[in-house]
DNA sequence: CAAAAACCAACTGCGTCACTCGGATTTAAT
DNA sequence: ATTAAATCCGAGTGACGCAGTTGGTTTTTG
């Protein structure tokens, strides 16, 4: 999963979507003037997230945006998969068993970036965009046991022990 | 924290420099060859590595490079920044209270990359040379999916987050 | 019909990436 | 002392994605 400013504008789009979607239909001059982004900026990310089947266009006067499905039923994870195009899969990066796993050696890191992948997806996946609206983000993450606090802070000891 | 190709270099480097460093320096021919990188490209990412104080160099014919600390004690995190120029902070990003925090409405998605980018902190920096070696990363994150949410509340993941 | 909106395609300036080239310095080995 | 191995250094290059622009077309409402 690519982190990048295209997929952040997307989000606050759909997040401003969300917001103001309540009656008809958001246009998206609307959003740009409120966002700060380029109409047709927007356009090409919305061409994106309508191929997608995250929102669903309206056309002519009155016409625009809305979400495909409720807010409290479209993930973050999902709209940064749909802007943002696959990874290049340059060296050993998500190729099949044959690329990469042959050569234990070259390829030490591979489990460290997939595992890395698996955690921003998890994560990203775990934020609606009601949860974003209600600045409610990721409870689970959020719970913050005060012990795993300090073993994050300091866990030198323990990985290195282990 | 910006996610790159060019940081995955640099660690597949330096984990390759943990692992056959153990008597005399490595020079960055060999560690070009093993890992299949340019060698002038593997210079540039070993200047920033050596001002970020992660490796030594040695100078002349049998030289090459030396972690600066042990294995144990380099985080995947600390890797990924020296090579990695720090963000642009275009918009909202990381710019202080006056940037982003005056406009409420714009800025909803402002917790959600922060938290994003503590998460991705926390996870690297949970992960060592030592780790990526021996292939036991972030045992916390591998565990049961209630118990290895790597929680932060607000000050802790802000000191780790830099 | 006119205007508002979604659609669409092509192009542009810019920055980063991965790499190359051509050196210079340091230093061990002969 | 010479050679060669290595780090250092700066400049430049092709490709690519990003963010935006231009200039349309279609659809639909009033």
């Amino acid at each position: 999963m690519k982190l990048s400013t295209k997929g952040r504008y997307a989000v606050m789009a759909m997040v401003d979507l969300a917001r103001h979607a309540q009656v008809k239909p958001v246009s998206l001059s609307d959003i740009a003037t409120r966002q700060e982004i380029s109409l047709s900026y927007l356009e090409q990310l919305f061409a994106r997230l309508r191929r997608a089947g995250l929102v669903k266009s309206v056309r002519g006067p009155g016409g625009g945006y809305r979400l495909a499905r409720g807010s409290a039923d479209t993930r973050v994870s999902e709209i940064i998969l749909a802007v943002d195009e696959p990874i290049s899969a340059t060296r050993c990066t998500e190729m099949g068993a044959t690329g990469c796993r042959a050569d234990r050696s070259k390829c030490l890191t591979h489990d460290l970036w997939e595992e890395l992948g698996n955690q921003i997806h998890l994560f990203l996946s775990s934020v609606t965009l009601l949860d974003v609206l209600e600045r409610k983000l990721a409870p689970r993450f959020l719970e913050a046991p005060a012990a795993a606090n300090a073993a994050a802070n300091t866990e030198s000891s323990m990985a290195a022990a282990s």
